[in-house]
This record gives structure tokens, C-alpha cells and sequence, in this order.
DNA sequence: CGAGGTCTTGAAGACGATCAACAAACGTGG
DNA sequence: CCACGTTTGTTGATCGTCTTCAAGACCTCG
């Protein structure tokens, strides 16, 4: 069921099959979630932690004035919320943008996980920090680049995050985000998103139709984002 | 030496004596660096991580065309790099911002103490996940807010996290920041910054008169940042 | 006292926000 | 299966914020 969590765990040092079989041993039944359903609520104190099991969410910051920041996009195989395992407060919600599926651990259960193999500890200790370095590297997004820079950066980084568990089918996948939402995510107006897609469209760069995008020139794209992939740290760990 | 840390660490739950005597051990010798000097390179892979003991540090990511952005700035008492600690190899540098004392654990020690000390290990865990949260945070902020709500919420947090570890002297503290240098943290150019300084200035918010910063007024700065510290983690934790 | 860094000011222009209106797609119920 | 309402996408016009460039004033430190 969690094959993919398993995967990106394994990036740290390959868990061994005992920690693999006692983490898969303490998540609970599968459950869904519709488009647009809140996962998890600002301010609750969860309980458990969530597996993104199929399906995109992201992490979601209201502000008063009504404006809304998406502070993170989390996609097939991510732990959502694995630092409310040792947050008291969520400091955001969690919505689901397509129809998810989910599986949660139970922080008590984690916890015994993490004093009795704490080299499984340290793999998850680093899927938080991962999200730390991808959090790091949108603020200078964020910072410093364009609006039309931002959008192909989102798009880079999701083809890029979606081919690793297999979601990409030929430089195409889903991108569940109206662009209301893609400007909650680059930080500009729903309008300006528009008008930025247009402007890739029009360099045949991508085409972004319907919840689906297809890269047409990724070369291009990443010349437009300045993309370099380092800072998903996908390659391969070696404990030294 | 690392009691600020270790004050920083009991939020979590308050380590045993003998938790924070092992980690006090594995300390290095204090080392010193001058203003301005990179004391962590880009790119490189350190087996050492390291502990700010006094002076402010910036985490600075260069870009290409010459501009550069400062994701995130440390105090005194932070574990500047820790998440060196489990990642192969840095995504930025860090540079010291004024004079700064500080002291390393060896990472072979820091994985000794993890396997040693679960209970630890949660609360080195759990200052890489109180990062990750101002990281988002500022996220919001640099997706959101305006050039003068930008800078007074710089200085509603660093207010908040100096004041933390005793460095606010009634109001006052001191920013080691060039405009130039906040801009790279705020996102904006340093011309803009300095006429943001001055409607702070002008509204008499605040006094910033060579690197040092001066609160006249709480209140209205915190409402011009729609500051809400909540996402400093600054309140005690209580593991469930 | 001179030199380099930092701060300050002005003017011009780019980028993106906002507002408003309309078109297209979607979904829901009759 | 169509009708209708709602959401999403598209376009134009106007306005404000912030950037850029350039120049001068002010510190600070050797």
C-alpha cells in the first residue's frame, strides 16, 4: 500500500525489511477524499499523520483580506503531514485538489517505530527536511523571479516530482489546480496566471489544458525557470 | 556554551541531564568568524554541523544574473545547518552577518547520540521541523504581502525570536542587516527597501538607524505585518 | 584625508493587480 | 438528454507598486 512512501524512504538508506513491514503494520485503513474536501484543519492538533496514497493536495494558508497562500503541493507517496508528529498546532490546512486517497499512522504507534529502529527515525527525520529544502528554494522563487519564471518552475518541479512515482506519461500529467489556485501557489493574481500560461502556450513551450499539461519543450522550460532538480533531493543518499 | 540550544531543544520536552551533557560533549572548540565571511560553502558536504553561539547568520542561495536571496536568518542558540546533518550536500551557503562565535558537532557523534537517545533524537528532529515552519511561513509572506508589510514583519520576527534568547534591551536590538541585505531577505530591490524604512520612519513605527532597530510602536507593526508568532513555536511543547 | 561602502533621492518604465465583462466548460436536476 | 446555474477561463483597460538607473550625500575606517 505504501510502496511509494517505502520508495522515497529508502532514498536515506534503504530501511530494512523489518522496518519497511513494521511501518506498512501500523497504517490504517485506506480512505478517500473528494476534490476540494479539507483533509486537515488549521489549528488541530492531529493525532496521526497522513499518507498521500494517490491523488495531489496542498498545503493551504488563509489570510485574512480572503487572500490564500498554498505554501506546498504534495503529490502520490508523501508523508503530508509528518511534522504534526511533532507539532502540537497545524499552522495551515491541508485540502485535497482531486479525488485522494490517504492512510494515516497513529503519532503513538510512529513514536515506538522511532525509538526502536532509529535508523527508520532518521529516514523519516529527512523526508521533514526535504520538505524544508523544497520550502527553502520557493522562497527564493518567490523572491526573485517572475511571474512567468514561477509558473514554469511549478511545472518543473512537478514533472520532475510526479515522473518519480511514475506519474508522468510522456511528458504529460494531471495538474489538478485551477489557476485560481496555481496563483494561491506562484503568489500572483488568478488573472496574471492566465496570462503567463497564455505566454507559454504561445512559445510552444507546454501545452496546459484541462487539468492536463504537456511539456513540449522541456529544455525550453527549464531555461524559462532556471531550473536545476538538486534541491528534491531524488538522488541517492549514503549515510556516511 | 550551547545553553542557548539546549533551552531551545527543552521546548520540546526537556532533555535529561544526561542527554544534554552527551551532546555538550561532542562539541567542538569555539571557532570565530569576522563579518561577512562564508562560513558554509554551496555545494559542499560537511561532517559537521554547526551551532550559532552569538551573531546572526543568513542562509544565501546566489543566482544567476548577480542577484542572490536570503532564505533564512539565525540567531543565537540556532542549529544553523542540522539539516546537513542528514542531507548530502548543502543547497546554499551560509554567511555571518556580523561577528559570530560558534561550536560544531561532528555528525559520526550526532548519529551516535540519535541511536543512543530516541528522545533526543525527536527534539534535534523537532528544531528542523520549527525551520520548515518559518520557511512556509515566509512563503505566505513573500507570496502575499507588500514591500512595508514584508520588512515590518521581519522585524516582528527577528524582534520575537532575539527577544527569545535575551538580545531585545527594551525595544532595541541590533539588525546587522544592510538594506541591500534586506532586500535579498524581503525580496525587493534595496532602493525599496529604504523607502519602506523611511514609511516606517515617518509613521513612527520604528527607528532603524545603523544596524540598530528600535520599536516604537508593538502594536502598530504587528498590524502592518499581520504578525502572529504562532509559527515561531516559541510556546512549550508537550509530547502526547 | 581619502576611498569604499552605505544610504538617500529622483525620474522613468515594467510588471502585475484590480475591476469588469464575457465565453466556455462542467455538473446537476428535471 | 437538455436546460440552467456555477465555476473556470479569457480579454481589455486602468492603476499602483516596485525596479532600474543614475547621481549625490553620508559614514566609517584605514
Amino acid at each position: 500500500m505504501i510502496e511509494r512512501l517505502l520508495k522515497k524512504l529508502s532514498r536515506y538508506g534503504p530501511p530494512s525489511g523489518e522496518e519497511c513491514a513494521a511501518l506498512s503494520a501500523i497504517m490504517t485503513p485506506v480512505r478517500r477524499f473528494a476534490a476540494g474536501q479539507e483533509v486537515i484543519r488549521q489549528y488541530s492538533a492531529p493525532k496521526e499523520s497522513t499518507v498521500l496514497l494517490s491523488g495531489m493536495m496542498g498545503r493551504l494558508v488563509m489570510l485574512q483580506g480572503g487572500t490564500q497562500q498554498i505554501t506546498a503541493l504534495q503529490v502520490a507517496g508523501d508523508f503530508v503531514d509528518l511534522h504534526a508528529f511533532l507539532l502540537a498546532r497545524m499552522d495551515h490546512s491541508v485540502v485535497a485538489l482531486n479525488a485522494c486517497e490517504v492512510t494515516t499512522a497513529p503519532h503513538a504507534e510512529l513514536r515506538r517505530l522511532c525509538d526502536l529502529y532509529p535508523r527508520l527515525a532518521r529516514a523519516l527525520w529527512y523526508l521533514t527536511i526535504v520538505d524544508a529544502s523544497i520550502h527553502r528554494h520557493w522562497i527564493t522563487v518567490l523572491g526573485r523571479r517572475d511571474a512567468i519564471a514561477r509558473a514554469a518552475h511549478l511545472l518543473c518541479e512537478l514533472h520532475t516530482r510526479l515522473d518519480d512515482v511514475g506519474l508522468v506519461d510522456n511528458g504529460q500529467f494531471e495538474l489538478p489546480l485551477t489557476q485560481a489556485d496555481s496563483g494561491d501557489v506562484l503568489g500572483v493574481s488568478a488573472v496574471h496566471v492566465n496570462r503567463v500560461i497564455q505566454e507559454l502556450r504561445a512559445r510552444d513551450v507546454v501545452t496546459w489544458d484541462r487539468r492536463r499539461v504537456q511539456i513540449k519543450d522541456w529544455d525550453a522550460l527549464v531555461a524559462i525557470a532556471e531550473f536545476d532538480p538538486t534541491y528534491l533531493q531524488l538522488i541517492q543518499q549514503t549515510e556516511t
